[in-house]
DNA sequence: TTGACTCAACATCCTTTGCTACAA
DNA sequence: TTGTAGGTTTCCATGTTGAGTCA
């Protein structure tokens, strides 16, 4: 450079980018997002999700810039979807914010469909990063049917980098140094995972600059999607599963159904909740919020009366969620839908094989092997199986046949479960008809408190 | 290659009375 | 004055998954 005008260098090195200038770019590096300086060597290094702002910072400085960070070339990607309204306003609304954000769509709307089109349309080497083995292969087969070309794999035995790659979060999180200048987008399904204190190092560690982040429900309850927003960029569409329930989803009605205990479960019941109770009011300790909860754990490690309190609200929740009065409703309700496809859910694995043995249900809980699994959900989408039974297994991240009857013997509080609970029956209906969630309470119990959490 | 196993990571686990600080 | 949002962070138990190891 024969002028002063400031001239720079980045550089991408095991997850981070490496800025090196020269001496007219001198007290710049400090003023870089993301870049802790080293003045006397004149370079500075920041995480490597912090490029596409330093790209734009440098840029609106007019700083001469050599960019070595991203070793991708184009590709020619073309996709032959048919996108429906809302999926076009999710993507031009992704692209609009910088093509970096989140997608919230409910399950079964076709989050995958806008992803596919994304990639289409800037053309760059993709990561997709999904949960589970399963969604691997359902994404391997749709990018490879959709584009034609070979499609890497990065989990479940295989180690294959190609510039449309899929990759499970935990091979991601093996790889991600060293393979974070191969992709210009990343894709990130089921995005609520990325707020893990592990995850999140993937997106921290690629320079990828255009990122979409896939979810039927973003908000955690411990706070992590501000992280995510961070990363990933915020909520840029959202549509609800009532916006689309009748027309692209299933409509669908929820049924609350209250049992009560029976006496010798209210009394062990009552007891072991007693015990927990009694705790914490001679212990101060007084469940305000979830510190508190923390606080009670901390020191169940080490004073036995704390334990013996845990153990307890342990053992009531048991009671309540697995009360006997709920298997006779379960009884009634199978017997009432006996032309129907129903879906049966669980907190307990115990449970699971209770129902399957009482009702002849099939179960499917994480004891259960792929090939049973595989087996069983092949039955139910060919009709020789009209019902399940699971624990909390068919929650995210497999593909379920439809049903369009679930069952919620029990569950957490979570807002995410229940959705993703609910999604299994969404899928629109050949005869128009619409879809049943029962949800079975425990009357008088904290279950009631757990259910209104989990409805939001 | 398969299956059985271990390990690590992740998620939920808790409450419903009235405290404190701050915004409207 | 009234209304409302925030508080907090370690490891009791159960459930689930992916990766790695070994026979």
């Amino acid at each position: 450079m024969s002028d002063a005008s400031p001239h720079v260098t980045l550089r991408f090195e095991a997850g981070t980018v490496r800025v090196e200038c020269d001496d007219a770019a001198d007290g710049l590096l400090a003023s870089l997002p993301g870049v802790e300086a080293d003045p006397r060597s004149l370079t500075g290094r920041a995480p490597a999700f912090c490029y596409a702002d330093l790209r734009a910072t440098l840029a609106a400085r007019d700083v001469a810039v050599d960019d070595r960070v991203l070793a991708t070339a184009p590709r020619s990607l073309s996709t032959d979807y048919e996108l429906r309204e809302y999926q076009r306003e999710a993507l031009a609304a992704w692209r609009e914010a910088g093509e970096r954000g989140v997608l919230e769509l409910p399950t079964g709307s076709g989050k995958t469909v806008v992803a596919v089109a994304a990639m289409a349309a800037l053309g760059v080497p993709t990561l997709v990063v999904v949960p589970t083995i399963d969604l691997l292969e359902q994404w391997e087969r749709e990018l490879r049917t959709e584009f034609g070309d070979p499609v890497g794999c990065l989990g479940g035995g295989e180690q294959r980098v190609e510039p449309v790659t899929v990759s499970t979060y935990d091979s991601a999180y093996l790889r991600a140094d060293d393979l974070g200048d191969r992709f210009g987008l990343v894709v990130f399904d089921e995005v609520h995972h990325l707020g893990g204190e592990g995850y999140r190092e993937i997106a921290r560690l690629l320079a990828a600059p255009a990122r979409l982040g896939l979810t039927a429900t973003f908000e955690r309850p411990d706070g992590a999607h501000e992280t995510i927003e961070e990363l990933v960029g915020p909520v840029v569409y959202r549509r609800d599963p009532e916006d689309l329930a009748g027309d692209h989803l299933a409509a669908f009605d929820i049924k609350r159904v209250e049992v009560s205990l029976t006496p010798a479960e209210r009394e062990r019941y009552d007891a072991l909740q007693g015990t927990f109770t009694d705790y914490l009011a001679s212990s101060g300790i007084n469940m305000r919020s979830g510190s508190d909860y923390r606080e009670l754990v901390k020191r169940s490690g080490t004073d036995p009366r704390a334990r013996e309190a845990l153990l307890a609200k342990q053992r009531a929740r048991e009671v309540m969620m697995n009360a006997e009065r709920k298997v006779e409703e379960l009884a009634a309700i199978l017997d009432r839908h006996r032309e129907d496809r129903v879906i049966v859910f669980t907190a307990y694995t115990d449970l699971v094989y209770r129902l399957s043995e009482r009702f002849l249900l099939p179960a499917i809980t994480h004891e259960t092997g792929a090939e049973e699994r595989r087996e069983i959900l092949g039955r139910f989408r060919d009709g020789r199986y009209s019902r399940v039974v699971a624990a909390n297994v068919l929650d995210e991240g497999v593909d379920v046949p439809d049903a369009n009857v679930a069952v919620v013997l029990s569950g957490s509080g979570s807002e995410r479960e229940f959705t993703q609970r609910l999604g299994r029956i969404l899928r629109p209906k050949a005869d128009g008809g619409r879809a049943l969630l029962y949800e079975l309470v425990t009357a008088e119990t904290a279950e009631e408190r757990v259910a209104a959490r989990r409805r939001g």
